[in-house]
DNA sequence: CACGATTCAGTTGTGCACAACTAAATGGCG
DNA sequence: CGCCATTTAGTTGTGCACAACTGAATCGTG
């Protein structure tokens, strides 16, 4: 299809190339959502929702508009996560008095309890990695720049 | 809770650095999978699906065993998912003949015709992540070792 | 050959991600 | 004040991931 000169001769390997690092970044994270379910089993949570455990541990309560803006996540996500979460007593939801929009998003007793036993998930997951802290914070850093720049990508229109 | 002198004096320090590094990979991850939505929209595919027909373009005809070995996916994922592709008009399935519990997927003429129209794909995907080649293949490596390091802590028992 | 273990695809059920939409409350502007 | 645009949660529908299971075919061993 190319008879002179092929213009794009290195297609066809970039073509291989994308195979190799869309399946890096998916099996990553796929990989990394296993041990976190594995570990976070016996607090009974999801990875997805010990992040927002992590959130309401760090941040005390906050609307449901707040929370999504921490995780980049939207209501049509967080909503019946957070029923579920609600459902198993760790969280209470409750509209806001100055804003009957607003639901803010708070921990119960049982809820706050159970960051003592969250505690040493990230031991666990260190060990699962076999990762120095170093090598785990370049590898955020990097991450967070690529998620950056494909934000920026996405927000301009592809 | 710790009277005398702190036998775990970095346990809050990490559950920070927790809700950092898994905050990044999973952003990430979406971050990527949200640029893909976009540019595979033109072809009809989803992410997952793009995925899926990478491995076919470069392999040809296999069983959804093998394709799921490629993949690190199960049939519980790739039966409903060959499933729109067969609707879609781009694979074909059909029983082995050799082994009758066998399933292999193939690509149909469209399916094969779309690997033209795809291989622009890494090219934007690489300008919307503003990376060169050579730190996406870094970065390539490092996930690489991270899932592997992952993979064998979930074998062992996390 | 027979029969129990294994392999393979598919199904079911749960949960997450996200687009598109609804409904209620709020805020701004004429 | 009255009305409309905006903000905020929630709902609906589609698709993926994975655990647990089913059922059919195959294999191995006696």
């Amino acid at each position: 299809m190319n008879r002179t000169g092929t213009p794009h001769p290195h297609q066809e390997e970039w073509l291989r190339l994308d195979r190799q690092i869309c399946f890096s970044l998916h099996a990553a994270a796929r990989a990394f959502n296993g041990v976190y379910r594995v570990i976070l089993k016996d607090l009974g949570l999801t990875y997805p929702q010990y992040l927002v455990m992590l959130v309401l541990w760090e941040q005390g309560t906050l609307p449901v508009k707040k929370l999504g803006e921490h995780l980049r996540l939207d209501s049509g996500t967080l909503s019946p996560l957070l029923k579920r979460l609600e459902s198993a007593g760790l969280v209470r939801r409750e509209r806001s008095a100055r804003d009957e929009r607003s639901v803010e998003v708070g921990l119960t007793e049982e809820g706050a309890a159970l960051r003592e036993r969250a505690l040493e998930v990230p031991r666990r997951i260190a060990s699962a990695t076999g990762f120095e802290v170093d090598e785990i914070n370049d590898l955020r850093t990097r991450l967070d720049a690529l998620t950056s720049a494909l934000d920026a990508a996405a927000l301009s229109g592809a």
